[in-house]
RNA sequence: GGAGGGUUGGCUGAGCGGUCGAAGGCAACGGUCUGAAAAACCGUCAAAGGCGUUGGGCGCGUCUUUCGUGGGUCCGAAUCCCACACCCUCCG
């Protein structure tokens, strides 16, 4: 498995292994799943897809939502319909962590959430701390989406926030427990990052991301339409926004993309970090396999 | 040449006599993370110098100086006055 900030490169070993391995690809990304969000998700291209089949892409339409369960229960079966071995890839640090730890996500009900987002937090604080004293060390009471899950978990369970963190899997997963045999390896430029990204930027303009930005507009949904580059590119489409603007935010949104991943990696101590210019990441990752 | 506006921390931008080393935003940095996660949220964040702490450094504590520059008013100035420098707008 292959983790990393976005612009890495990380997908271009990955392919070069798989291919190696006899292997597919399974992506761990959020945002390659939506149909159509090619070039601004720096998605495999159709050369790359040939050279090695890849899953966990194209699943559904950017109008449409795609949860982190969704995605952690069609990537285990992908997993599991094979013997084959796999190589995983992405950035978005929870949909690795679901696919590969014991993550159990609690139910959800669609009309509860709707009615619990238009309630005042602090009404939910309140629920919350009275049903559990200890829900502040567990949630973040600040946070909105969290105290808005919680109270949900909640309401349908009976189960408050601190009950759940004793459950066995979730200390399997605060452990660090994967349910599949894996390696994990990270891919991370250092200083030289924030060049790469440039540079990838300028790649996708040049290959047409402002097509594909004004040819999905409209179509994105809430989820969708938060992507970096089609947040951001959208208004200059549209005339909002100068070239430059969009650019410049384009830039600052994927660094601090970047940033949060990093973040998100850097604490999983099951990760052997490799240097993509110093190191030789295909020699090393055979190595390990 | 004349008239007016301006010069504040890495940037932007409030403050217009005391509670201001200075709001807010951005950037930066650190962190959180179980059904929106490329999301949402939290924290830190000016510089220079003196003294103390230390074997030394980091850090920490404490004091001083710094809101274009120099002077002045005032118990007290980023805030008022004067001079100078630079920038912008308008009129010639």
């Amino acid at each position: 498995m292959i983790v990393g900030p976005t612009a890495s490169g990380k997908s271009a070993f990955a392919v070069e292994i798989a291919e190696r391995l006899g292997a597919g690809i399974v992506s761990l990304d959020s945002m390659q799943v939506y149909r159509g969000m090619d070039i601004g998700t720096a998605k495999a291209t159709p050369g790359d897809q040939l050279r090695v089949p890849h899953s966990m892409i194209d699943l559904v339409d950017p109008g449409e939502e795609y949860s982190v369960q969704d995605f952690q229960i069609e990537a285990r079966r992908i997993i599991d319909s094979s013997e084959t071995p796999w190589v995983l890839v992405g950035g978005s640090g929870l949909h690795m962590r679901a696919v590969i730890d014991p993550l159990e996500f609690l139910p959800t009900d669609e009309t509860l959430r709707f009615e619990l987002e238009e309630t005042e937090p602090s009404v939910l604080v309140a629920e919350l701390l009275a049903a559990d004293t200890e829900a502040g060390a567990r949630v973040d009471l600040a946070n909105p989406r969290r105290v808005i899950r919680a109270v949900e978990v909640y309401r349908l369970t009976g189960r408050t926030p601190s009950e759940i963190v004793d459950d066995p899997p979730r200390r399997a997963v605060a452990a660090y427990e994967s349910r599949y045999p894996c390696r994990i390896v990270g891919i991370d430029p250092g200083e030289a990052l924030a060049e790469r990204i440039d540079r990838r930027l300028d790649a996708m303009i040049s290959t047409g991301l402002l097509a594909e930005v004004a040819n999905l507009r409209g179509s994105l949904g809430r989820t969708a339409s938060q992507a970096v580059g089609y947040a951001q590119l959208t208004p200059v489409v549209t005339g909002e926004a100068t070239m430059d603007h969009g650019l410049g935010a384009t830039r600052k949104a994927t660094w601090a993309l970047a940033r949060r991943q990093r973040a998100w990696f850097r604490r999983d101590p099951r990760i052997t970090w490799l240097d993509p210019v110093n190191d030789d990441v295909v020699a090393a990752v055979m190595e390990m396999t």
